[in-house]
DNA sequence: ATTATACTTAACCAAATGGTTAACTATAAT
DNA sequence: ATTATAGTTAACCATTTGGTTAAGTATAAT
């Protein structure tokens, strides 16, 4: 589990929990915005929308420039970055495990059909 | 951005933003322990480990089973993969920001030293 | 100088979170 | 049958979160 910042990660990982905060990424991911242009799509309130990029800031997610009267945010790599690295971990992981399920089957292949489990991973939600 | 289950993602880096809930996940790619053993390496009470593994069971992360007086508890691949997928789209738009800052600088080779931007990437925390 | 624009800050609220202790349930051991 | 073990559920508490409206600040436009 390397080196990790434990509390870095806490606040990424909380600040892509609200799917607002997602979207305000995806849309700054398309080019910097000011803050009016990202409240736009919402229907919730300016200070709402102040409030999630503050989050998003704290978390080193974004920056906010001010120019003028206006607030340039921009979106930053290094958080998404080092959750994406926790992650990857346990990608590789199940990708282990699929690999070793796969080569059990290989050298055991099936005797007959239906062998018990029906567990069909429900897709709930 | 596809298609992503909105709801699930939230349960998932909701229940990823805790420390003990990640700490919690770490130990189970190690193998599947009962809720005692889970418990034992934190300073909380169980009831408190009871209720993180609630959350980590309630956004599809693991399973328990009860097997005699014991809980068995399993982690599950579905929901980080998922979180692993909506991440992965943002880690391929830094490859491609980084890419073409790369191939800019090849084309356009610095006349001198010392350009502008002293902004050294703050890594606080 | 006045007014409009683009926000942020303050004060408040309800609901969710992470923790606690106490009481309960189900199984295993004696 | 009694007691210990493994855990959950219930009731409570403080803090955080995501939202609101109202008021404030700084810049731009008239």
């Amino acid at each position: 589990m390397v080196n990790y910042n434990v509390r870095s990660l806490n606040r990424t990982f909380a600040a892509l929990a609200d799917p607002t905060r997602r979207a305000i990424l995806a849309r700054l991911a398309e080019g910097e915005a000011t803050v009016g242009v990202l409240a736009d799509p919402f229907d919730v309130s300016l200070p709402a929308i102040s409030k999630h990029l503050r989050v998003l800031e704290g978390a080193g997610l974004i920056t906010r420039r001010k120019l003028g009267r206006v607030r340039r945010c921009a979106i930053l790599p290094g958080p998404i970055m080092a959750a994406d690295a926790w992650i990857n971990h346990y990608r590789q992981f199940w990708e282990r495990q699929f690999d070793s399920l796969e080569s059990y089957l290989d050298e055991n292949p099936s005797p007959k059909g239906g062998e018990d489990d029906e567990s069909a991973d429900d897709p709930n939600d």
